[in-house]
DNA sequence: AGCACGCCGACT
DNA sequence: GTCGGCGTGCTC
């Protein structure tokens, strides 16, 4: 195949299609799909990657491939197969896959500067002397660099005046820092520390039932997709983990994801400890280079076991043995950017495609997967008792209607949660404080003319925090201080309204003046290490109530948390979105989860307006099935997934007219289209969130049983809007996020 | 995405 | 009257 004079090259652009080269005739028979070259592309020259050959090119004026940048294949057959399905599925093309797939493999190599060349013959005027100086000075700029050093000077004309007399050149250069020849000798990294690997601890009988039925799929391979479903504290982790040592035990590597957040220290010791020297982890912290090392180590067999967040399914395994999705209902899992695909999806079409099993692992599954294996796409396997014979933790739903207790006290805790959080600290046990939402206070309002303090860039009210004295757009970071005066009418009548986790904070401090109390949110976690810090003091027993968002809800098992707290569970049950019980009844199992991992047995209080809702009914006995069976009933009837499936479309722009009437026009035309399987098309609308960051968003549902249907009808929508920077169209198949 | 080209408001 | 802002279109 590499003997063909054309090849087929995926560029970092979004073009619909690869780009046809040259091939000259040194490379003829050199090149394979899968290998990277340096290509031409209007001025500048990128990477790119060979995906196919031709005979002919179907276009004229075809450049030539400039240099290989592999001599063996990087990219295998599968894996290619793999960012296929994904562009189809998802409605992008091939390159914008590659482009989320591999982030420093798949770059622009030059861009286009100018730089100093000779001592001119003559100086024009003071602007040419002033930019020939900078080029002597700093080295090669852009142009666009120029003119913002010299403003309104006329940087474009004096670089056409220098460059017509030879003093400097305009073109492009290469990177200097990362020139592919060095990249491609880089060499492979000294093995991470190895020693002896930990002992596995004690199995329980359920924990062997499971292995044992899973043995004969880890050994002899094949595709199949288990559903792993184990309440929390029944030793999923330590199931993965010998799946994996079977695998391992054959030759092959096995893939293991897990949500962003989850990836702690606690996390990696363990794998480290059980895999001395053959954990190879990928992550969004990591610069360009360390991630090229390992990749390289994977790509090569070196490491046995990968590790990493969502974007980890594209990790360069060439013997998958296996695939793990921890927590496979994480929201995380969810790419909201560029391609929008879904990472646990992904995992089972590449256990697919790779010919292994797939094991998707919850204490609640989400309710897709659950239905898939209710309807036998995927094996069910069950864990329903915590390891060590530990008890489920009590979970107490109080009502906060006024009338039903008396009134909480600092207006968030109920007597009996605060009687529970006074009694745990007196016994010296730890407490879990659970909220939503970050900040002081959800918005400022003005008391006498109702002025609400809004984001002057996104249609959202102001966050107050109390300890930076400002208001924050939880959406685009615009800060603005605090004022005390209303900005409309000028009284002194700003009140806080609503409440986070920092007045959670603020208020257990008044009431339990003698606990040490800290919080976790992305707020005191945001400095690198923070988290690693407070979490570590909150393992250490530091720390005796920690308060906090989601954050503290997965991947952290501290013996001794007795007590979880939901100071208000209605904050995700309101949410617009067709998933919120599904996300509340997932938030306080994970969150209870927390309680009672070691010998003390744990209790949970949640906090809500409507303690009567389906999904505290089936938190509370922690039955899951029943969950499901409500649930289901409810998304059927509203013809919603896992029934019928979604694609959304968005438009954003800053001129509101243009987007507007784009939204109705592209309405209109998909409303003209072909559709013989009906689906339906709902809208357009305003999205939930009219504006953000100054760009103005409407939105259109597909809803419909058939997903190629739904495919055809987003490429024609892709079709029918202009390319125009002004209006974009996003398309997010399977959406979680429609806000 | 990055770059070039081309048409309108703020300054030499 | 230019300069450069940014909207538009193209890249094998």
């Amino acid at each position: 195949m590499g003997n063909h004079p054309f090849a087929l090259v995926a560029v970092p652009a979004p073009m619909p299609e690869p780009l046809t080269y040259a091939v000259p005739g040194g490379l003829r028979g050199r090149l394979a799909v899968g290998m990277r070259v340096l290509v031409p592309l209007g001025r500048r020259r990128v990477t790119g990657v060979v995906v196919g050959f031709e005979r002919a090119a179907r276009v004229a004026g075809v450049k030539e491939i400039a240099e290989a940048l592999d001599d063996e294949v990087l990219l295998e057959e599968k894996f290619l197969e793999l960012c296929r399905w994904a562009a189809d599925y998802y409605v992008a093309s091939l390159g914008e896959v590659l482009a989320a797939a591999l982030p420093p493999l798949l770059r622009t190599e030059s861009r286009v500067v100018a730089a100093f060349a000779r001592e001119p013959e003559d100086l024009h005027g003071e602007v040419d002397r002033q930019v020939l100086e900078a080029l002597r000075e700093r080295g090669p700029l852009a142009p666009a660099t120029l003119s913002r050093l010299f403003p309104r000077r006329g940087v474009r004309a004096a670089l056409e005046r220098l460059a017509a007399q030879g003093a400097v050149t305009v073109g492009e250069r290469l990177r200097g820092h990362m020139r592919e020849a060095r990249r491609r000798r880089a060499a492979p990294p000294a093995k991470t520390a190895g020693g002896a690997p930990s002992r596995a601890p004690v199995l329980t009988d359920e924990q062997r039932e499971v292995l044992r039925s899973l043995e004969g799929r880890l050994r002899d391979g094949g595709f199949e997709t288990l559903l792993l479903h184990g309440v929390t504290g029944s030793g999923k982790t330590e199931v993965y983990l010998h799946a994996m040592e079977t695998v391992r035990a054959g030759g092959r590597q096995s893939l293991i994801l897990v949500p962003e957040i989850a990836l702690t220290p606690q996390l990696l010791d363990r794998l480290e400890g059980r895999f001395p020297g053959d954990v190879a982890v990928l992550h969004s912290g990591l610069t360009p280079a360390e991630r090229w090392r390992h990749w390289w180590r994977i790509a090569h067999g070196v490491v046995k076991v990968v590790v990493g967040a969502r974007s980890a399914v594209f990790a360069p395994v060439r013997d998958l043995g296996l695939i793990v999705v921890d927590e496979e209902h994480d929201y995380s899992y969810k790419q909201e950017e560029g391609v929008r695909y879904h990472g646990r999806d992904l995992a089972v079409v590449r256990g697919r495609i790779a010919g292994c099993p797939v094991i998707l692992g919850s204490a609640t599954p989400s309710l897709e997967s659950y239905h898939n294996a209710r309807g036998g796409r995927y094996r069910l396997l069950e864990l329903t008792r915590r390891v060590q014979a530990r008890p489920m933790p009590g979970v107490d739903v109080v009502d906060l209607k006024a009338g039903q207790e008396s009134a909480p006290a600092e207006g968030l805790f109920s007597p009996p949660l605060l009687r529970a959080l006074r009694e745990n600290q007196e016994q010296g046990r730890q407490s879990l404080v659970f909220l939503n939402r970050r900040g002081f206070a959800s918005f400022l309002q003005c008391w006498s003319c109702g002025f609400v303090m809004r984001c002057p860039h996104c249609s959202i009210s102001l966050t107050y925090h109390l300890g930076r004295n400002s208001t924050f757009c939880h959406h685009c970071g615009y800060r603005r201080r605090k004022v005390d005066a209303c900005p409309a009418c000028g009284n002194l009548s700003l009140s806080e309204v609503g409440f986070g986790t920092e007045r959670v904070e603020h208020a257990l401090r008044r009431l339990l003046p003698k606990a040490r109390i800290g919080r976790m949110d992305r707020d005191t976690t945001s400095a690198r290490g923070a988290q690693e810090r407070i979490f570590r003091a909150w393992e250490r027993g530091d720390l005796d109530v920690l308060v906090g968002t989601q954050m503290v809800a997965k991947g952290h098992d501290v013996g001794g948390v007795t007590l979880v707290g939901v100071v208000l569970a209605d904050s995700s049950l309101n949410l617009p979105d067709f998933r919120a019980a599904e996300k509340t009844f997932q938030i306080i199992s994970q969150v209870a989860g927390r309680a009672g991992r070691a010998r003390r047995p744990g209790r949970v209080i949640v906090q809500t307006l409507v303690p009567g809702h389906y999904c505290f009914r089936h938190a509370q006995v922690h039955d899951y099935p029943s969950f499901f069976a409500a649930e289901t009933e409810f998304r059927r009837e509203l013809g919603y997934p896992p029934f019928r499936h979604l694609v959304h479309l968005r438009l954003d722009g800053t001129d509101e007219d243009g987007v507007t009437q784009r939204a109705r026009a592209l309405a209109r035309d998909l409303r003209r289209e072909d559709n013989p399987h009906e689906v339906e098309i709902l809208g357009p609308a305003p999205a939930p969130i009219a504006k953000l960051r100054n760009r103005y968003r409407w939105q259109i549902l597909l809803k419909g049983r058939s997903r190629p249907a739904l495919g055809a009808l987003a490429r024609r929508a892709v079709a029918l809007v202009p390319k125009s920077r002004t209006v974009r169209l996003h398309v997010d198949v399977d959406p979680y996020n429609m806000l």
